[in-house]
RNA sequence: GGCUGCGUGGCAGAGUGGUUAUGCAGCGGACUGCAACUCCGUAAACGCCGGUUCGAUUCCGACCGCAGCCUCCA
């Protein structure tokens, strides 16, 4: 039995879809105007675990993850590049799915963009204003009316009158009637994109693209609300207000929020100026590599993001990989079969997807694989081994072939026709029981940041 | 200032009112020509102070420290 901890309630509840058998989920995406950086590879790898784990239940996903493709920033960043708006967020949108693909991220059944839904969203704030939730300020700029939506604030424990504390001693902005108030439809400046409206030509404010875009793609009401903790406020409580102000019934019955990548115990983000982007570290490490990082704690608590961190995930997966080696495996067992492991797994994975303790079943399972390999049990190897892949599917882990993994960043064929020689070579030498020589070779591959590993049969090699 | 959340062994990270995961690193042993891999064993923790309790790391309260949101942000 699924249980996920709902922000809205801040209680891990029972989940229980709208429609038996059907999930509906919306994950706040990139507003595409700069690379990925590991806080945008969090939250796509937790909802892509969502989604495996979800779908493993049975359940038909609906999976919308949107791409804000118009806003401050890209006009800027547009600007500043001297470049076209539209080739702007082309490019970063293919950055974006490297990346993801990359990171075994599966796509998202659906991702709206904010561009290609501008007449859902006229059509949402002509609702809100004949609801009397919108107006029109004296510029021509269209507001949301926080004062009429009397449970504003419901999703982040935001307390009306606090706010417009804080707000009246930052900004006072006069267009408003409330600085608490939001901004639906803006004005363009000149040489901004704009569309024709009823109202003035312009663009949507912030907000409301993802209240359209989701009951667009999911309906009125839809399942399951994921994205990063820092939307939570003001961003989802507005959308709230959005959907709920134009249909008049609860938008989201699950919200989610990841917490956020840490570097040095600070946030990490662009405004600070020390994010990562993903293909920074996939220059040094396996993608695969960031995933197990991600999926070792829970997707709620900050995540402190260092080297020492992913050389850890690495020596770990090493572990992993050279236990699956050479191991054919049964496509046909599953997993969920399993009495000892599997259901444990499931438990871990119930309980709001505690993908770290699904991690200390997995490694469980390693060490008795290992075990059954000393043994040479061959038949329990094989349902062990693919007991892993199984599981690590849910995952996304372990799905690469180990000699991928362990041998593959040595793609150069001249330096493995080399390490073959030298292995070789030093076989003859062991043979011969001259050490000295064959310590020879072997400190020469370690100068390569080759190792090996003799076994019986073999001597194997892989990566530093 | 208001509102959240957090503080677990060397590092990372689960979890629990009593038997105290897991990973990486460490130590001892087995294996090995020596290593590596692997296995076996081992040590080590619950911020501080009170309270509740037969018993608290786990519940309650104060304190200290940290982070986040209140402005763009995953």
């Amino acid at each position: 039995m699924l249980h996920i901890h709902n922000s809205m309630t801040k209680k891990k509840e029972l989940f229980t879809p709208i429609e038996a058998g059907k999930v509906k989920l919306y994950v706040c995406g990139m507003t595409v105007y700069d690379l990925c950086h590991v806080g945008h590879a969090r939250v796509m790898v937790i909802f892509d675990v969502v989604t495996h784990y979800l779908r493993a239940n049975g359940y038909e996903v609906t999976y919308i993850r949107n791409i804000t493709d118009i806003d401050d920033k890209i006009i800027a960043r547009a600007h500043k590049n001297g470049e076209n708006i539209k080739e702007l967020t082309e490019r970063f949108i293919a950055e974006m799915h490297h990346d993801a693909d990359a990171l075994g991220v599966l796509r998202p059944d659906k991702e709206p963009q904010v561009t290609e839904s501008i007449v859902e969203i006229i059509r949402m704030i002509e609702t809100l204003i004949d609801r009397g939730y919108a107006y029109t300020s004296k510029n021509g700029d269209i507001y949301y009316d926080v004062s009429a939506f009397e449970s504003y604030g419901k999703l982040s424990g935001r307390n009306i009158d606090e706010l417009r504390k804080n707000k009246f001693t930052t900004t006072l902005d006069q267009t408003k009637d409330d600085p608490l108030d939001f901004v639906l439809w803006k004005a363009a400046k000149p040489e901004e994109p704009a569309w024709n409206s009823p109202w003035i030509r312009g663009r949507p404010g912030w907000h409301i693209e993802c209240s359209a875009m989701s009951t667009k793609s999911l309906g009125q009401r839809f399942d399951i609300h994921g994205g990063g903790q820092d939307l939570q406020f003001p961003h989802h409580e507005n959308e709230i207000a959005q959907s709920e102000g134009a249909h008049g019934c609860q938008p989201v019955n699950y919200w989610m929020h990841n917490g956020f990548v840490r570097i040095n115990n600070e946030k990490m983000s662009k405004s600070l100026g020390n994010s990562f982007t993903v293909r920074e570290i996939l220059k040094k490490y396996d993608p695969e590599i960031i995933r197990y990082f991600i999926l070792n704690s829970r997707y709620r608590s900050p995540l402190n993001y260092s080297n020492q961190q992913l050389d850890q995930a690495k020596n770990a997966l090493t572990r992993y990989y050279t236990a699956l080696r050479d191991i054919e495996i049964a496509p046909n067992i599953d997993w969920k079969n399993d009495i000892y492991f599997g259901t444990r797994f499931k438990m871990a994975m119930d309980d709001d997807f505690n993908t770290a303790l699904a991690l200390s079943v997995m490694a469980e399972i390693r060490l008795e694989l290992n075990k059954a390999q000393r043994n040479k049990t061959q038949a329990r190897i094989i349902y062990l081994a693919s007991l892993l892949r199984s599981a690590g599917k849910i995952l996304g882990l372990l799905q690469q072939s180990a000699k991928n993994f362990l041998m593959g960043n040595i793609i150069n064929n001249n330096k493995r026709t080399k390490i073959k020689t030298l292995i070789e070579t030093r076989n003859i030498a062991r043979k011969q029981r001259d050490w000295v020589k064959a310590d020879q070779m072997r400190d020469e591959l370690i100068e390569m940041g080759v190792v090996l590993e003799d076994t019986n049969k073999q001597t194997n090699w892989r990566n530093v």
